[in-house]
DNA sequence: GTCTATACGGCGATAGAC
DNA sequence: GTCTATCGCCGTATAGAC
C-alpha cells in the first residue's frame, strides 16, 4: 500500500491518521532497544550507535525510522504514557468513592512504574528544561486542558463530599493532588537518592512499594482528617 | 604561598587539606555562570561555551579552573550539598522534639530548594544513571553511613516514643523518612511536571511551598496516627 | 593568570550505493 | 530497507603569546 522508498516518518504521519498497523519488525526492535538502553544510560548519555547495537542493526536505520534520538525518546514516552494517563484521569473522573479512586490510582502508577521504570525519569529529568516538548507530548496522549478540569473538579467535589461528612477537613483538590503524586511518583523516580542517600536497597523499595499498595491511600486519608 | 603556575586543580587539591580560602575572583564568576546554565539547560544540554560567555571569560579558563564539565558540575552540588545535608542531619540527630525537627527540616529544605533549585534536579537526573559519582560526592560532604545510621535510630526512637505514648501508630523510620521526603522534595524536584501536567504556575507552587512550611509537618504526624 | 589558536576524538545526522 | 562512508558539532586538551 505505501512505497516502500518513502521514509517510514512520513509513513507514519499518514498511518496515523488512517489506523492502519505498524509493521512490528524492525522498527519495534529499534523502540525496544532504545527503552532499555534509555533506562539503562537516561538519554542524554545514551549513545545511538549502543541502540542500534542493542537491536542488532545499523546506526543509520535509527534515522530511517525516527530521524532522531529525540523523535526516539519521544516515541518511547508516548507508548509508556498511553498506557498510563489515560486510565489515570478516568479513574479519578469515574464515579467510584474517593477511597477506591486513589487504590486504583495507586495500583495503576505502581504498575506503570514497575513495568516501565523510563516514564518518570524521563519526564523528570529529559523534559525538565523543555516545557514546549512536554506540552507537546502529553497532548498526543490526552486532551490536557480538558483533562485536567474533569480531574481537578471531580477531586474538589470528593473532598468537598468528604469535608461535609466530617471524615476529612475542608481540603484544595491541588493540595491533595500533589501531596498524592509525592507519595505516589517520588519513591520511583528518585530510587538512586534514596539507595544512595538512605542506603535502601532494591528490597528495601520493593517492601515500600508493597507498603504503598497496602496503606497509601488510607495513610493520605487520614493527613488530610480532621 | 602556591607558584602561579601550579594548575589550579592542583593548588585545590593542596588547599582542601590545609583549609587555605580559596581565591573568589574569576573562579568563582566561573562556578556562578555554571550553575545558572545549569539550572537553565541540564548539565548535559549545558554547552561550556554559553558558561564562558556568561561568566565573560574563555573557554580555555573552564579547563584551566576545572578541567572538565563533569567536575563543574560537582563543584556546583559540592557548594548546595554542604549547606543542606550537614544541617539536616544534625538536625535530626538532635534532641528536638519530633514536631520540631520536622519543622526545622522542611524550613532547610525548602530555604535550600528556593535559593539552589540545582540540586534536587542535579541529583534526581543528572546522578540517576551514575551511583558511583553520587556515593563520591555524598562522602565529600557527610560520613555517609555513619549519617545515616544515626539519623535512621534517631528517628526510630522519636517513632517508638510517639508510639509508646498513644500519638502514634507503630512506624518504621524508613517508611516515614520516605513519605517525609516525598511530600517535601518531589514539588521542588517535579515542579515543571506539576506545571505542565496540572496547569499549577508559578503562583500556585509557591501557595503549595507556603502550604507545606506551615502544614506539613503536622499532615505528615496526622497521616502516622492512631 | 588570561588569552588566541588549534588539534583530536566521540557522536548525531545524513548522503548515496545497493 | 539496509548498509558504508562522511560531514559537522562539541567537549577536551594543549601549545604558546602576553
Amino acid at each position: 500500500m505505501f512505497g516502500t522508498l518513502l521514509p517510514v516518518w512520513i509513513i507514519r504521519m499518514v498511518k496515523s491518521q488512517k489506523n492502519v498497523p505498524d509493521d512490528r519488525s524492525t522498527e519495534a526492535q529499534i523502540l525496544d532497544a532504545a527503552r532499555r538502553v534509555f533506562v539503562r544510560r537516561g538519554v542524554a548519555a545514551a549513545r545511538t550507535q549502543e541502540i542500534a547495537d542493542e537491536a542488532g542493526v545499523n546506526k543509520a536505520l535509527l534515522h530511517y525510522y525516527y530521524r532522531s534520538k529525540e523523535n526516539l525518546a519521544d516515541a518511547v514516552f508516548l507508548e509508556a504514557a498511553r498506557h498510563l494517563f489515560p486510565p489515570m484521569v478516568a479513574t479519578f473522573v469515574s464515579g467510584l468513592p474517593l477511597r477506591e479512586k486513589l487504590l486504583r490510582a495507586i495500583q495503576l502508577q505502581t504498575d506503570a512504574a514497575t513495568a516501565n521504570p523510563f516514564l518518570p525519569g524521563f519526564v523528570m529529568c529529559e523534559l525538565r528544561t523543555d516545557a514546549a516538548r512536554l506540552t507537546r507530548l502529553l497532548h498526543a496522549v490526552l486532551p490536557v486542558e480538558t483533562a485536567q478540569q474533569q480531574l481537578v473538579a471531580a477531586l474538589q467535589a470528593d473532598l468537598d463530599a468528604e469535608a461535609a461528612a466530617g471524615r476529612l477537613r475542608p481540603t484544595q483538590a491541588e493540595t491533595f493532588l500533589v501531596a498524592f503524586l509525592s507519595l505516589a511518583v517520588f519513591p520511583f523516580a528518585g530510587s538512586h537518592m534514596l539507595n544512595t542517600l538512605l542506603g535502601l536497597d532494591a528490597a528495601a523499595l520493593d517492601r515500600l512499594a508493597a507498603w504503598r499498595r497496602a496503606e497509601l491511600a488510607d495513610t493520605l486519608l487520614r493527613a488530610f482528617a480532621p
